[in-house]
DNA sequence: CAGTATCCTGTCCGATACTG
DNA sequence: CAGTATCGGACAGGATACTG
């Protein structure tokens, strides 16, 4: 067993880190979400091997992240389109991108997040859907759901829901 | 050149995948926000071989995003607590963490984010921190900032500020 | 253009044994 | 308990050549 299966574990970020765990793949769907579709696109944009960008290709389709949608017929060619799952990373990609931004660039953004009326910059925030209030421990926590085993269950309740990032305690 | 440096490429989100892109470092980060801070509570949570765990320990240290801390002078005994920037993921892991249980928790979810005083499950949502409007495509999308060099700048504006992520179009 | 077919290398990771 | 030291295997990823 060379590598634990993510999949297998309870966990949702697990299970999550299962279908984008190579790095490249969210390099990809970042493309996609931004409109690539054609093989070649990819490869221009990522700097990528083909035969890698073949084999990640396929791994998402088959993740069922992207769609294979043949868009010519001679010369059979395909078009690699987001599914509704693919584009639900998109806040995924969007909190990911706010951090690289605020902490891995010193000399400022190459890429933000723009509002496209105004032009200005947007910082994207958590929040609970429902109320609106920003997600910040120790109002909300991680706990377990009705899914959760035995062993995931002791593992969150040990720590008593713990906030899921609360200011670490000076020692 | 085996693996190209991901921390070289513009793209904030290339960089951030460079801190956290092998698969361990984001699941050590999310036992971390949990509360574990100790070798063994890492070690018994992941069920990860102790050199892999001491190696990827020490590279989130390296890249800012855990602090070594010493607890015990005899014998010498280090707890590993995020820093700033780690805390900094939460957002990541929990969009994250959404997405899996949305996707890949047919049998409902195991662990989810509930609000710690009625304990019911929360669903987070990404909004414009000023607005709070929800970031949906096509009022918000992804523009060259003030650092993009030359070639980002022309692949973003190439689709005309792409609102990252609209519904694609029928072929 | 959109891939496939080979070959190769680096390294992530697992297993195990050992030490202060 | 908190790691370090070795060893080996699997595979992601790179380079390149080739095909319809």
């Amino acid at each position: 067993m060379q590598r634990k299966r993510l999949a297998d574990m309870p966990c949702p970020i697990a299970r999550g880190l299962d279908r984008i765990g190579e790095w490249w793949s969210l390099l990809i769907l970042r493309d996609a979400l931004l409109g690539l579709s054609h093989f070649d696109e990819f490869q221009r944009s990522l700097g990528i091997a083909p035969n890698i960008l073949a084999r990640r290709l396929r791994a998402l389709v088959a993740a069922g992240l992207l769609e294979k949608r043949r868009y010519s017929a001679r010369p059979v060619r395909y078009a690699y389109i987001p599914t509704a799952c693919g584009r639900d990373l998109r806040p995924v990609l969007l909190t990911l991108l706010a951090w690289g931004n605020a902490h891995f660039a010193p000399e400022g953004a190459s890429i933000e997040l723009v509002d496209t009326v105004s032009g200005a910059p947007v910082t994207p925030l958590l929040v609970d859907a429902v109320t609106r209030a920003p997600i910040t421990a120790p109002a909300y926590a991680l706990a377990a759901g009705p899914a959760a085993d035995a062993a995931t269950r002791a593992h969150l309740t040990a720590r008593g829901a713990r906030p899921f990032d609360e200011p670490p305690q000076p020692t």
